[in-house]
DNA sequence: TGACATACATAGTAATTCTATGTATAATAA
DNA sequence: TTATTATACATAGAATTACTATGTATGTCA
């Protein structure tokens, strides 16, 4: 195809990344609960992605520690990786429009 | 991920199927057409794949004489295909379900 | 007759995500 | 107190999926 497939990952990451900084683990949690168990990704997704988004500066980390005592590495979406959500929002938008489209199409043949 | 990503293309091919036989160039054109221009599907990522579902039993194929006087293969869905097509109808909207869940649950955040 | 659309096919490459593994600390159960 | 589980980050290697590039061949149209 066009587009890649999705890059499905970094859109969910972005997102997640929108509303609050979050460290890594905590995003995987955090997907599980909003997908309601569908998305259980895995940290050698995650993380490979995450370091991804840095390099590209679509995020940045720092260290913070967590009242248990250990260091998290917090997340924070930067202006460059909001602007990079919404074309992947309006991409996934398209991506999914398009295939509910086909999909209606054909079920519409057989009603026809 | 859990689900291997979509497995995108079966879906689409499967789809396509279940309102007529198609050939595969047709196939080509058609989600082109239906998509509004969003899926391009190449020969490449096709006629394999296309392999793999008669094979796997969920297409069968036949030749068949255009009037152009070409002979073009078609591909007619099986009843495990149709049954196959119908599981992969759920995931996809499993899938783009959860997609929106997180999506909107971010988009919240930002206007709690 | 040369260019283009049609039609099928495969080899090799690239991208994405997974499995497996490793390290280390905090909390909890036995 | 010690073993297990949850937390937390990380990377190497494998598998999957789709793409690019290429090849073959026929029909159509300028």
């Amino acid at each position: 195809m066009k587009k890649k497939s999705i890059d499905h990952t970094k859109l969910l990451v972005l997102s997640l990344l929108s509303g609050e900084d979050m460290y890594g683990y905590q995003m995987i949690v955090e997907l599980g609960r909003r997908s309601n168990r569908t998305f259980e990704m895995k940290e050698g997704t995650l993380y490979p992605v995450l370091h991804g988004l840095e390099k590209d500066g679509y995020v940045e980390a720092y260290q913070q520690e967590a009242p248990t005592g250990r260091v998290r590495k917090y997340y924070h979406l930067t202006r460059k990786g909001g602007a990079a959500l919404k074309t992947e929002e309006k991409a996934w938008e398209a991506y999914s429009g398009a295939v509910n489209a086909v999909l209606r199409s054909s079920a519409g043949l057989n009603l026809a």
